[in-house]
DNA sequence: TCCAAAATGAGAATAGTTATCGTTGGCCTG
DNA sequence: CAGGCCAACGATAACTATTCTCATTTTGGA
């Protein structure tokens, strides 16, 4: 179980269900996680906590930069732990992985396109959708893609 | 009105709501519409078209390329005409203003960083999140500040 | 003009998320 | 270490954006 210091740090009381999902996303191997994905996680885990209680810890670690929320295509959002370094993310539109890549040059451009416009730049997302390389290989990825043939 | 040879050309009948919709989207002043505000601004101005059809059409109008369908923050999908000529987008957290750059340095990385990972793009999406001008100068920006005011 | 196929409109249904509200529990005080 | 306040919790209702269903209407070709 994680540590309660790194919530007090944050600003947030250790409670029970707060220590649980941040555990629970420290410890998944898979970094990318919908609200409702770990709820079910935790469900899995035998860890009593409400849905509602998810979405509403999942907003606060976001506020207090615990986390990271991902809004994907359709509507999505995806979760990840705040690991202190920024990148960006790929997304295979057949499986639905996850990459992530860090491009100072890209990072650079985006501040300079931002202040030549007046903007302060608070934050930015840059997603590549497209298909990864077990599709191009096999013709599926390591999940599995929609199974009507069609695309 | 708008051309209904338009429509023809993109593989699509032409219908007196896709005319509407079109043409709606060809004269609004701002190029970024939710399909609420489009349903509203055609209820204004006196035609009658369904709230599900706005959201069929402007999905067809998406897959036949007329238009591109943007997923904001908050799971708002707002969608422009498309006018062949790629752009992404810096947004005003205070008053949901839009602006639009190309920056050819970006394009160019992202697609290095596709390659180089053996993914194959189908495309992308790049948004800066901040402030904008009047934000800064005024403190407040030319709309109000909470209400998202994404028409 | 006539007809089959396609599109529409109204409203029901769905998915994801947020709000409500009575109950529980963290943690500060003494 | 107990008492109590107030924030946090859980269950569920409500909400928002979008999609689906299906009876009715429209389109475009013969």
């Amino acid at each position: 179980m994680s540590d309660s210091s790194d919530l007090k740090k944050a600003g947030l009381k250790a409670t029970l269900p707060r220590l649980k999902i941040l555990s629970m996303m420290e410890e998944a191997k898979e970094p990318h996680m919908s609200a409702e994905g770990i709820y079910k996680s935790l469900l899995e885990s035998g860890e009593e906590v409400g849905l509602a209680t998810v979405y509403r810890v999942l907003t606060q670690f976001e506020t207090a930069g615990l986390v990271i929320r991902h809004n994907f295509e359709g509507g999505r959002a995806v979760f990840e732990l705040n690991q202190g370094h920024h990148h960006d993310h790929m997304v295979c539109v057949e499986c639905g992985k996850v990459f992530e890549f860090f491009d100072p040059a890209i990072e650079a451009r985006q501040r300079k396109i931002a202040e030549k416009s007046g903007f302060v730049m608070e934050e930015h997302s840059l997603y590549i959708y497209g298909t990864c390389e077990g599709m191009k290989k096999n013709g599926v990825c390591s999940k599995k893609a929609k199974t009507t043939g069609m695309a």
